[in-house]
DNA sequence: AAATATTCCAACCGCACGATT
DNA sequence: AAATCGTGCGGTTGGAATATT
């Protein structure tokens, strides 16, 4: 016997979560917390499966997450844990509190792959792409590289590298005016992120990302569980914080005005209204 | 201004894993 | 030991936004 779906698919509504749903799923959370995210669309009136739930609680509506841009400084330890981590994206992002793994899965994939290469960087093993190249030359003179010598890490860039020695690109061209210079691409490589301390980066980031009053008491992102995070984040004195929130998700709730004209304490009272 | 290409990211999917029965 | 369940992870995709022609 096979094992079953996560959830009936009939019925279910899939796609761009609503403002609605959105509303319901929060306020659902933040009042009960979650036992099992299976039960969380039946008791909060979603038409969505409870994996849909989790990843929309995950990646968008937790009050920890941070909503600027990836830094500079985050971009720079991120490629040092990829070259640490590889793939292991939760594992990465687990050094970036207030920060998703397909936050970094994402800016990973788009941008700092692309600013790699721009640096003759192979953004599978972090080397000089030049001396790769030349590698594989050594080993197989008459073959460029085939799928069988690449790991399962390694399929994302198979599209990538199949073709590449047959027809160049604009961006191969530039890649290798970049890579024809050695000296400029170690020193480029070295100065953005061979030096870094990971642990003063890494203290940086939790600095900066917990601008909530009660963090250092509430640590969401190694909450295993919801109920944990929503026990600590209610408590009588906790009122003030959640006003902070609001406002540091100001663009989340901008659909609601009323939010940002709440006195300290009446925050508390606009969660209890919706719910009824 | 319209058509087309590219970028970006939210959301989905399938699988793996640990816990439970 | 095997089946089942719930959750988390990494890869992939769809489509909106933006850039280019």
């Amino acid at each position: 016997m096979g094992r079953q779906p996560c959830c009936d698919k009939v019925g279910i509504k899939r796609g761009p979560w609503t403002i609605d749903e959105d509303h319901k799923l929060l306020n659902f959370i933040l009042n009960n917390g979650i036992q099992c995210w299976r039960m969380v669309p039946k008791f909060a009136g979603l038409l969505r499966c409870g994996k849909s739930c989790r990843l929309r609680w995950i990646n968008y509506l937790r009050p920890d997450l941070k909503r600027e841009p990836l830094s500079e400084a985050e971009e720079n330890q991120i490629i040092q844990l990829h070259a640490s981590f590889g793939n292991r994206w939760s594992k990465i992002a687990s050094h970036f509190p207030g920060r998703t793994d397909n936050e970094i899965k994402n800016h990973w994939n788009t941008r700092i792959k692309k600013r790699l290469k721009l640096m003759g960087i192979d953004p599978l093993t972090h080397n000089p792409i030049e001396a790769l190249n030349l590698e594989n030359l050594e080993q197989k003179p008459d073959e460029t590289i085939t799928q069988s010598n690449m790991s399962t890490h390694d399929h994302e860039t198979e599209n990538s590298s199949t073709s590449s020695d047959t027809k160049k690109t604009e961006t191969d061209i530039k890649i290798d005016d970049i890579t024809n210079d050695f000296s400029i691409v170690e020193n480029d490589y070295s100065n953005f992120c061979g030096n870094l301390d990971v642990d003063l980066l890494s203290n940086t980031t939790k600095t900066m990302s917990y601008s909530l009053e009660t963090a250092e008491s509430i640590n969401f992102s190694s909450a295993s569980t919801a109920t944990e995070y929503s026990s600590s984040v209610v408590p009588a004195e906790g009122q003030h914080s959640i006003q902070q929130w609001f406002y540091s998700v100001d663009s989340l709730f901008s659909w609601d005005n009323n939010v940002n004209q709440l006195g300290v304490g009446e925050d508390f009272i606009f969660w209890r209204n919706y719910n009824h």
